[in-house]
DNA sequence: TGCAGTAATTGAAACGTTATAAATCAACGC
DNA sequence: GCGTTGATTTATAACGTTTCAATTACTGCA
């Protein structure tokens, strides 16, 4: 039925000629327009679905102002392995339908992290933005919220003005990671963070340290380098700490990569895994269940995170109050 | 200078009032057109720049019926460990500052693939297209040859029709991967396959079997699984492979997952990885580099094919025509 | 019968751009 | 001096939509 081709793309013009009423009648009655005839609605909701009538977002876009875009700011840098497929999935999954679409901009948190978002303020690229990798006092939210436009960010922030977001709970994976290392025996647990901008970190380190205490051990936060070095300089660090005076019988990472640069740490040096030391690693992808020696492992499912805040921005540009838009999604305990 | 709040965002009307000319002429100043004055072309693109005008992209759209829009099919299921960010990265590297935006669909290839391939084209919501696992006589391929629809496919076809794509040479990289494992002494080399209707599945099979008819030695590939199977059932697969007569001493793994399984059931059977057997893989993040027992990869680089796909498709909206526009990416020598 | 009041519909304008066709103007040859 | 040419510029229309203000049709009531 809408597979005709019916030489041109219908328009409202197209709807008018074949249903007799004015253009801007069939405008308002496909907008669902209650000061039109019920009966006039049904007629032009019928003849617009047997010409497969679809509205021209150009024209739309250009009256209204409204773009019908999403814009993602997505890190093009660093990744935990497999974030940017579920993460983008889940949000795709929820925008198809919507009539909304995603558009994909390059987000460097070295280059200026507020160009982006300037240019699609400006440009009127977007009706509504996602960001991850949410700092502190991320200068992104401050101008969003400035500019009263609709966003939802990966990660919470520190400003007093509520603002949409959802997270994960580090602080209790951090937590609850230390605290299943305590109890095989551990007495020493090393951390890696991400770089101290982003508000992640601090919670991490917050449920860290006040485990670590807690427990009473030892531990410490791996100097000189972040989640984000590369990889071998990761590598060294994490070498240099095991051939110190006192390596650590405990690792707490945060993300997959971490976790094999952990584990190959302790290869390298001659420890064994589950003998010598134990690793919690929090992990997006199902990757682990195939890395040998298995470890514990919490899982952060970005599909569902993407899928939140596709939702929750949804919400927003539909007019709801920012207050309240909040979504925290709990680890679950540490297993193989 | 750019960053005047001059209250209303500038548009041609107020280059004209600014500059004296008409609407229409310093449309065409700034579109270069030569018979416009020099002298007048430089007043107007001196004024734009002033005010920091940016055409608007509806207007512009609705008028001439471009979107400035790529689309990306994106697969939602299966992924190679980060081929979406780095694949995704390298298109938005190159489309940055071109004006053009990437949007995001999901491509399921258990569902209609051609769906989002039609909504595109009849609703105009894009100038061109990106789409990956590319089948033999691929129905998307077929669809946008016929209305002439600019697009670049990741992997090739069997059409006689030339179009646009990139492409790994996968022929080569199975050849010389069992080249490999051969001159490590393996005798019996195992292989897992993509789905059937994907071409490179065809092109991973003759590299695979004319190289080991070459060496004249054993080989299977693993039935009743594809590298799309739920890992379980690979996992499956690749144990009961061990546990028959004559179990495998050599894997070629088309992907990361794969490998850590083919690691897995090694190590879950009691073999050891460089003595009972060895493994080649291809991958196309850095995580390897932390695997332990290291293994031999070959490294796909999809940053590199993204920006070639997105390279080539502005080419060919550009006019260009579809002949001479491949590009064959060719394996190095397997390594650790 | 006339008229206010409501319900339903409609014409026209506008969003910002580009393409077409027409207008303006100086210089030129005869 | 006058039509012709070539170089610039411009008015106008159109893309498809939404919305304002205005029109038309209908109802009930005096």
């Amino acid at each position: 039925m809408s597979d005709d081709i019916q030489g041109e793309k219908p328009t409202l013009r197209t709807l008018s000629q074949e249903t007799g009423f004015a253009v801007a009648t069939v405008s308002r009655a496909l907008a669902g327009d209650l000061r039109i005839a019920a009966r006039t609605r049904e007629t032009v909701a019928e003849a617009a679905a047997r010409l497969g009538y679809v509205p021209d977002r150009a024209a739309r876009r250009l009256r209204t102002g409204r773009t019908q875009v999403i814009s993602l700011l997505l890190n093009t840098q660093h990744e935990f392995l497999g974030f940017t497929h579920e993460f983008l999935s889940g949000i795709t999954e929820v925008l198809a339908g919507t009539g909304y679409s995603v558009t994909v901009v390059p987000d460097s948190p070295i280059e200026d992290r507020l160009a982006p978002v300037r240019t699609i303020l400006r440009n009127n690229l977007a009706d509504g933005i996602l960001f991850t990798r949410t700092e502190a006092f991320d200068p992104r939210v401050r101008l969003l919220l400035e500019a009263d436009f609709p966003f939802v960010s990966h990660g919470r922030t520190e400003f007093t003005t509520p603002h949409p977001w959802v997270d994960f709970d580090n602080e209790s994976f951090a937590r609850q990671a230390v605290a299943h290392l305590v109890a095989k025996g551990r007495r020493h647990v090393s951390l890696l963070l991400p770089g101290d901008q982003f508000t992640f970190t601090q919670h991490l380190r917050y449920g860290f340290l006040s485990a670590v205490r807690e427990a009473g051990i030892a531990h410490d936060i791996v100097p000189g380098v972040t989640l984000d070095s590369p990889p071998p300089e990761i590598a060294a660090a994490l070498m240099r700490a095991r051939h110190g005076a006192t390596p650590p019988d405990g690792y707490v990472c945060v993300g997959e990569v971490t976790a094999l640069a952990a584990l190959a740490a302790l290869s390298d040096s001659g420890a064994v895994h589950g003998v010598d030391a134990d690793i919690v690693a929090k992990r997006a992808s199902p990757i682990f269940d195939n890395i040998r020696p298995r470890i514990d492992t919490v899982f952060e499912d970005l599909r569902a995170t993407g899928r939140a805040m596709a939702e929750m921005l949804l919400r927003r540009m539909g007019g709801e109050p920012p207050h309240g838009l909040n979504r925290l999604f709990l680890p679950s305990p540490p297993s193989r």
